[in-house]
DNA sequence: GCCTAATCGAGACGGTACGTCGAGTCTTGTC
DNA sequence: GACAAGACTCGACGTACCGTCTCGATTAGGC
């Protein structure tokens, strides 16, 4: 989740070395992610079930187990999987624009809601299974912390923020507006969310 | 969820005409929703099955049933049913320590583990079953968001803040921030965030 | 079951010591009744839940299980609670018209579908609870396979039947093939079943 | 039930296309089958649940389902599911030892508690759902009335019975007999019922 | 005209079982 | 090896009855 400038290789999802035996079908894969991605959007989480995917594109079960081991796992995949296709911040011209970006970027992935539908699932997993968490969020979100530490030092040399500003708080308030918003909150993403948001981080309510 | 003000007298949890019929055993009414908080607080929305409450507290199934129709309505009571122990926020002297107030307010709620594992499970649910966003959670958030929204007017009236400040972007924010922090984030929680959180809210990071 | 004569007084189905306390409602007692039979008659033996009596009549459970302790004692009630309006068999005259009233009247009971409802269940009641079958069948059969015995002695004492004839075996030949065409068997009763049962009965094949 | 020749082949019970597919563990069947069994002739057709069953066997609900759609289709085949093992009645010599032979099979069989407790349950199965008494019940009993009537034709063409003599009326008789002292009857199985109960049948009672 | 007692409706309670679904895993035979 | 097929255990789901209970409200005697 919460991938910011997404420049790492990314491993192909579901990875195997490519030994002996048959090949994976890799129209499978395709497949299933999007039967999965449908399932998601549809009906959230829990109706993403193997069994309603495996009866949709025609696998069985163990096909996917092979793939990803957990819903988990499918999940991350269709949470985070992909990335790439960002613009990078950092280069973006003028403080406000780089906010801007970066929240709209935000907002752009979590409007989907497969999304949403996936992150919660995912949540709920790692409560669950807490050592999922260490597997596939944190060093996902230890990266993006740190990407946006990273530019915030810059601009902060540059003079462009106040010194005060703790990196980690402004993570949290960006993604965490952002996330909410499209998560949890009943109310419909306005045409000016990112922007009214923006304003608040950039110049504060006094 | 993010209830502010709280000055409703709020329903007994299971409401039930009474008069008629056997009385429900009150001490059920308590052991279930121990239990449950119990098996959300160790491991998540999941592990909160009706069975394994069952189990812990020695009624059966349809008892539990008959109080909350849903593991929704009970995460929810979880969540939400309570209120009441929060200090009025709009009371406190000065804008910085009324939000601070506020942020501290909702950071204390959501800091229960229970809460953050009922609300993980309440959004998958809503996802699968809509219809439940909208008895359960629909009502509360509008309500906060008024209440913050009241606060906001006055504290404009007064010219403590910037008019161009969006209520409900605002909303997104604070709200946000605790909730990404306590439920989604792998950060623990640092002593100061709430802190640091207010002091972007107050004075934007420009 | 199989009351042949009955002219014994038959107890009130649900009799009660007519003491202090408020009356029973009498009209309880024949609508708990009619709709047993009709739930019998519709769907057998499981149908007839006190629950979907309750809902039919209006009338609370234990209103029915203060009357009849036990569905068995119900159906019971329903399968050998009446009686009486049936022509005594010892009257008529010629053996061949005695033996044809018999098993005519077995049939005219038994064809009523809540007879064989509720002897089904009785029977599977009785598997599970054996003392049920002391309390409510064995006295009816007993007295049913006396009244045989002695209108048997009595025939034979005219030379009318062969010395020969086992009356217990007969009692099952007659009963069971009326019981069995009813209860058991998918074939429809035909005009001339008791008349054909009849002939071999009198006549043996040979 | 009443099965009679039984030169079929008989389908293996629950069966299944072999090949595909992890194949069933057979040894399941027989406890499944066993455990039934031993339910059965303790406690009747109430006491054999699936649940008990799941229980003494190790095996899970599910499992069983999988084999036995209804607790109908498991009791039939115990009740009817063997077969075999019964001697041809067409060969024995002579019309008495024909009869004796037949009535002492069925007397064989519906002796086993088991049996009884099966039938009574599958006629209240029957009764909640008629169009299993097609799937289950109707066949066998057309088989073997077939059966029977064949006998009959050849036995009167013999010039060994009257021709007035009705086969199903026989039947009703000769089955109805040994099916309601077995299982309806209070009275317990006589040594010289079959006798007795033959000796009616060739010679009536006149 | 109270007292006592049984009934009534309502509805909860601990049980037991139902039939189904999903999660992961395992076992075949085929490709 | 992967794959389709389909079994397997485990755990939970939500529902239906069972027979019993606790209420408050009637409705009668008996004193």
């Amino acid at each position: 989740m919460i991938a910011m400038t997404m420049d790492s290789p990314l491993t192909e999802s579901p990875t195997v070395a490519p030994g002996r035996g048959r090949p994976r079908d890799p129209e499978a894969d395709e497949n299933i992610l999007s039967a999965a991605r449908t399932l998601l959007a549809k009906n959230g989480f829990e109706a993403m079930s193997f069994e309603a995917i495996a009866q949709m594109t025609g696998v069985t079960r163990p096909t996917i187990y092979r793939r990803w081991p957990t819903k988990a796992h499918l999940a991350n995949e269709i949470a985070n999987g992909n990335g790439r296709d960002i613009p990078d911040v950092v280069e973006t011209e003028g403080l406000r624009a780089q906010i801007l970006a970066f929240l709209a970027q935000l907002m752009h992935q979590y409007e989907r809601p497969e999304m949403g539908a996936a992150n919660a699932g995912l949540i709920v997993s790692y409560q669950r299974n807490p050592e999922l968490r260490d597997e596939l969020h944190t060093p996902l979100e230890s990266k993006a912390r740190a990407d946006l530490a990273k530019i915030l030092r810059k601009a902060r040399s540059r003079g462009l923020i106040r010194p005060a500003v703790d990196p980690d708080a402004l993570f949290d308030i960006a993604v965490g507006a952002v996330v909410f918003r499209t998560m949890f909150s009943s109310l419909p993403r306005s045409e000016t969310v990112v922007e009214d948001i923006c304003d608040i981080v950039l110049n504060g309510i006094d």
